[in-house]
DNA sequence: TTGTAAGCGTTATCAT
DNA sequence: ATGATAACGCTTACAA
């Protein structure tokens, strides 16, 4: 510090790098007077280098670099009509394992674009819902992705009325490019799977019931089994905690006949229910069958290894950024389905010999 | 839709609300012609109802309402010179289940009181690092929380330099307002934990180098052992997954003579470990006895249950996010440190009569 | 209580 | 190639 104040002695005061926050910051201006160029050329130098002479842009380079000059990205933002800054939205808790990937896939794809990405959570009916659509009106947001699997409205209007650009990601959302999986035929490779072992008897056990995903799962196991008279279909309601996962543990001992495999809508629920199945002396797979439908890390690090569904979660991200940006740049975007993967492990296996119940 | 259009027959057409996207968004004067008043009067009647006529309150707003006015968050922040926004950076890959419900915790209390989140991820030395570094500069955020246990650097500034309220969350940072649990209290009551069991061979799971709590959580350790010539430590490399902890349980099982005993610097390492040591024969804690730090959901959902830290994620989330928001009103703040609660579970038991090698 | 107008810091148009 | 200057849309003195 001491030895800052000496040196400011000899240099200008404005030489003292970086401006502290008692000073304001360097605007534009104070860039153009040190180097003694207008403030158009800075901003040239700076936005376009191969458009000002070499010995202006380094001094204007000098100058920025001796002043500590960042651009006001409001002032940017209100002139260039864009803030580079895209909205990510949410919906009630999360699947944490889930999500954090998607999350980190858009992060980075966003980030070596110089795109920011602004996290919202909102219920719906809430005051936040209300905020996630000013959002899209306010101007602060260039686009948006959706993990809601719904868009937000608040007063007459949705979030696609800012006719901003817009993406899905996880779900189908109607109107909007949506990367996502082909989960009706996900969820029916799992319901074939478990029928060529076998079983006869099943139950699935839900998501939350407001979740898009939730509806597409269930309706398709329901249809499946719907139209195999053969087959017993048993519905026990969740959500996607491992709470959720024990409690319809409890319900499911209770059933009678007991089913001999059961879907479950994600892998934290499976989890969750093999836990409870176990402590109430089941053998898993040996008295029940048990999927799941993710693929998340725990779905590896369970005992026994769970039969889920692979979402390529990070892709889902990566592409789901990618497919923002690119209509940003005004190209056309249509929805994109991605690869899932059945991975069969321990979790299931084949129908128990005589009845379980 | 038809409706509309008949009723824009008979109304000026930019009664049409809300504004569509081939129009320009409606601007402050345009509510101001509308209602017949002043632009001054339109953000009056916004800004503070109270200040303006009842009855030029009501035109006002009726005008919002018909043109589907939502002002200008860039106009405004530079106007204001805030923006109602705040930074949120992590580093490398975070703990998905512990970061989490950390980042919950910060976007609802940040919610409430009107502001938003921007989330970015970075690694040392990458342009990543400097683009959140310019981003305390640029004037597009009010503040930041670091959960990163460090602030980011580049081109000789800090993201302190700024002069923007910083808090961190979960790791103490030297010079700003720390939210976090004792971690070294914690890890020392893990060892006693251990010890009282009758554990003297005991193996430590470290997390990734560059990472501050696992510093912490290392030392802690390390210095217990060294005081207790009784005990023996050894250290295995690892990071916070749950493949490290695989891993991890391969080198263990290396170990001549064997420990008892496993502090896992999380508790994806201690799950992976736990799997990992099962697969290879042994028995969770007969064999061995484990334990986890952070408290996780997936700790109550593998079996055996893991005894862990439980560290109050959501609240060190928002209280973090409260603690930046008093700074951004200019009060002071200093460093807090919430409760951690201790969870003994079945992954720990007492030590084998025999040697277990 | 309300209106007028300056100014926030930048980019881009238009001269030169 | 560079400089002067007009927006961008808002808030807030200051005037009325």
């Amino acid at each position: 510090m001491a030895s800052l104040k000496i040196l400011a002695l000899h240099a200008d005061l404005s030489e003292v790098p970086p401006h502290r926050n008692t000073e304001r910051a360097p605007r534009i201006a104070d860039v153009a007077t040190k180097a003694g160029v207008s403030t158009a050329s800075v901003s040239r130098a700076l936005a376009d280098p191969a458009s000002v002479r070499p010995e202006l842009l380094e001094r204007v380079r000098q100058a920025v670099r001796v002043l500590g000059y960042t651009p006001n990205a409001a002032a940017r933002s209100l002139r260039e009509g864009r803030t580079r800054t895209i909205l990510v939205v949410t919906r009630k808790r999360w699947s944490a394992p889930f999500f954090s990937e998607v999350l980190h896939g858009i992060e980075s794809a966003l980030a070596v674009a110089g795109y920011s990405m602004i996290l919202a959570n909102f219920d719906t009916g809430t005051p936040r819902e209300a905020a996630v659509v000013d959002m899209m009106f306010s101007g602060h947001i260039d686009g948006a992705i959706v993990l809601s699997g719904m868009v937000a409205s608040s007063g007459g209007r949705s979030m696609l009325d800012a006719g901003l650009p817009v993406v899905s990601i996880g779900a189908s959302v109607e109107a909007i490019p949506s990367i996502v999986v082909d989960e009706e035929a996900a969820m029916l490779r799992l319901c074939w799977h478990l029928v060529s072992l076998g079983h006869r008897e099943i139950a699935y056990v839900t998501g939350p019931a407001v979740n898009a995903n939730e509806g597409v799962r269930r309706r398709t196991v329901e249809s499946f089994f719907r139209e195999r008279s053969d087959c017993g279909l048993d519905v026990i309601a969740g959500d996607f905690t491992l709470e959720a996962g024990r409690a319809a543990a409890a319900a499911f001992m209770a059933l009678d006949p007991r089913p001999t495999a059961v879907l479950c809508c994600s892998d934290e629920i499976a989890i969750g229910f093999m836990g409870a199945a176990q402590d109430a002396g089941l053998d898993v797979p040996g008295d029940v069958s048990v999927t799941g439908f993710d693929g998340i890390e725990f779905a590896d690090h369970c005992r026994p290894k769970l039969t889920t569904i692979r979402q390529p979660r990070r892709e889902l991200g990566h592409t789901g950024a990618a497919r923002l940006l690119a209509m940003l740049r005004g190209e056309a975007a249509d929805s994109i389905t991605l690869p899932d993967d059945l991975r069969v492990a321990a979790s299931t296996g084949p129908r128990p010999p005589l009845p379980s119940s």
